[in-house]
DNA sequence: CGAATTTGACCGGCGC
DNA sequence: GCGCCGGTCAAATTCG
């Protein structure tokens, strides 16, 4: 598959000039934030985040055979639950899907979703012991934009964090942490 | 030659 | 109980 992708991780691909600053103004986070059960219906998107909690279970390299998924399959009912489940979705208006955010994702799946003709890609954070994962996809209504929604925390620092005299680390220009504390303030530059 | 991607198969939950 | 649907696996293939 020849993709014209950025060879590198800098967003200098040309935009659809809308003469508004693309990442400080399309930028859109919780966009569509539907955690919790699926209680709330949206109207634009039928679409259920899975409930499905992946405890990171010890053992990267021990699993074994798929029917060994997790034994702690809990059901919705939430008794003891020590990891929680952090899911940030955002939508962003790009037309590549190939977005570097400084971290290194193995792709390890692809889907078509029903209702929509755009199929669904599935990454996985590539640094071991790191069980986070992403969900790329492109907007059944708006074809302009790509959904993204991380499922999981870091438990290891971007690889594009700098840091500045052991002062407080600083990030990249083009990365940002998927910790949702710091997502609300967007530091780009 | 090793690593990352591709892609169909498989698994498990949920709805009917 | 069966089939739909979304998520993951893993063998094969491609890429660097």
């Amino acid at each position: 598959m020849d993709y014209p992708q950025n060879p590198k991780p800098s967003y200098n691909y040309s935009y659809i000039n809308e003469g508004l600053d693309p990442w400080t103004t399309e930028f859109q986070p919780s966009d569509y934030l539907m955690l919790d059960d699926g209680f709330g219906e949206e109207d634009s998107s039928s679409q259920n985040m899975v409930s499905s909690e992946q405890v990171a279970s010890g053992s990267s390299t021990g699993y074994s055979g798929a029917t060994s998924r997790n034994n702690s399959m809990q059901n919705g009912v939430n008794k003891n639950k020590t990891e929680e489940e952090h899911r940030v979705a955002f939508r962003t208006k790009s037309d590549l899907e190939i977005m570097d955010d400084g971290y290194k994702w193995r792709k390890y799946g692809k889907k078509s979703v029903k209702n929509s003709p755009n199929p669904r890609n599935y990454y996985k954070c590539s640094s071991s012991g790191c069980n986070v994962k992403k969900r790329v996809e492109r907007d059944r209504e708006d074809s302009r934009y790509v959904l993204t929604s991380y499922d999981g925390v870091h438990n290891h620092e971007s690889p594009c964090m700098v840091y500045y005299n052991n002062q407080m680390p600083l990030m990249a220009s083009n990365a940002w942490t998927l910790q949702p504390s710091s997502l609300h303030s967007s530091s780009f530059s």
